[in-house]
DNA sequence: GATACTATGAACAGGATTGTCGATAGTAGG
DNA sequence: CCTACTATCGACAATCCTGTTCATAGTATC
């Protein structure tokens, strides 16, 4: 009587699709920062995001191990890309020329590719752990990259020009990062549909504007490289 | 047979606490900001919240009917708080005289207060509504004070004084709205531990002064009403 | 003091979510 | 072709969470 458990009944005319583990890595953190930047954090459901990503949660969980796991993969490739993005930006022959292109490709991948929106939930959830924090490294990067720059610049304009301190470049980078951040956060909220009278893009030319003011426009003679010069 | 269904077991010793609707609404409301602050968005459990202000999470949905009504009321009250603040500094007779202590009365009530993750949570959570964004509202009334001072001011100074196009005061504002954002954000991540060098309140003091001399350093003469005098 | 009101709590229900387990089906290598 | 490997899936378990129901206990009002 006792009914043999017939646990499984072979799904019979649906095919899998095999992929390799790190395609179904790559597809359910695609699926999975789809739903953050769509749902926000309640949308970090594996179920759904493995329905997302055309597979079962316990699929999702091989591969994983766990929600945290996930969690902790997503963070970790969105801010690995984003600082090999700004950091290839950064290092790049003419990045200074460039610095209005530069800032406009971290306004596009911070605000626009809902990058923020999955540092402001890292934030949120309180992983701040200013140890290992990649933004922090990053921006000293940055901000290193930039003083030497000017320093350079205003050897070359000769023993008169004045060495901007580096406290001058610090704020100033800090200025733009956050206030990209801060954009990003609630720009649209703020800026869209003529709220304030200034649209997200005139906000950028200003900010570009003054940040390429501020780091050059004490240094005489530097501007050529600071510049929007757009030849190359 | 049937066991009358004894549901209820009289509690005995424990007295209740009973606290006025409103009393209880506010601790409610109190324990679900600190929960939201100190764990992120995972926080806002009615049952935990409910343990932390010291009832049962059946009391809670008694005085707010819903978790998104609670949910509601919570950014309700945060923003009102944040806006009553705000604009009652703004058309404070001395608004403007006394700018750096308003600036970090803002960064003080936004960041260290934990408004700011309301405000990241709510964007996360895709609350972008920008017909009633309260946000927009307080930066226009914001801007539109403080162009009209300026104005005033360019005007006292004589026909010779140019007036700053509004353009520029809008993204002064916005700049400065976008940095203490972004520092409520990722400060602590970026500018703890000597991350970059520069502290917060140093970054602060760059911001103000920046803010200002935007402000009035092209005024010349309207600097005694923006500048630093401390006495009023 | 009796009564109406309501803040509170205990138990339950229904649903959703994470994680486990064993079986199945593609793929590769012998 | 056979075998080892593993990506995939179905089912289940355990937990958790929201919301409902009803009884109970403070408080105010007459």
């Amino acid at each position: 009587m006792a009914a043999k458990k017939t646990r499984k009944r072979p799904n019979k005319r649906v095919p899998r699709r095999r992929r390799t583990a790190e395609e179904a890595r790559r597809e359910i953190l695609d699926a999975a920062e789809r739903r953050l930047r769509e749902d926000g954090p309640d949308g970090i459901r594996l179920q759904q995001i493995a329905a997302d990503a055309g597979l079962t949660h316990s699929t999702l969980l091989h591969h994983f191990g766990s929600r945290e796991a996930l969690v902790e993969a997503l963070v970790e490739r969105a801010m690995t890309g984003l600082a090999s993005d700004l950091s290839e930006a950064i290092r790049a022959r003419d990045a200074v020329a460039s610095a209005p292109a530069t800032l406009e490709r971290v306004f596009r991948t911070l605000g626009d590719g809902g990058h923020a929106q999955l540092l402001f939930w890292r934030v949120l959830s309180g992983w701040t752990q200013p140890e290992r924090s990649l933004e922090g490294t990053l921006l000293r990067q940055l901000i290193d990259t930039l003083h030497a720059r000017r320093r350079s610049l205003a050897r070359e304009a000769g023993s008169g020009a004045r060495v901007p301190p580096r406290s001058d470049t610090t704020f100033t980078s800090l200025l733009a990062a956050f206030a990209i951040i801060g954009e990003a956060a609630v720009g649209q909220l703020v800026l869209g549909e003529g709220g304030v009278g200034m649209s997200r893009s005139d906000f950028r030319r200003h900010l570009v504007e003054l940040v390429l003011e501020r780091l050059v426009g004490d240094n005489p003679g530097g501007g050529d490289l600071l510049l929007h010069d757009q030849a190359v």
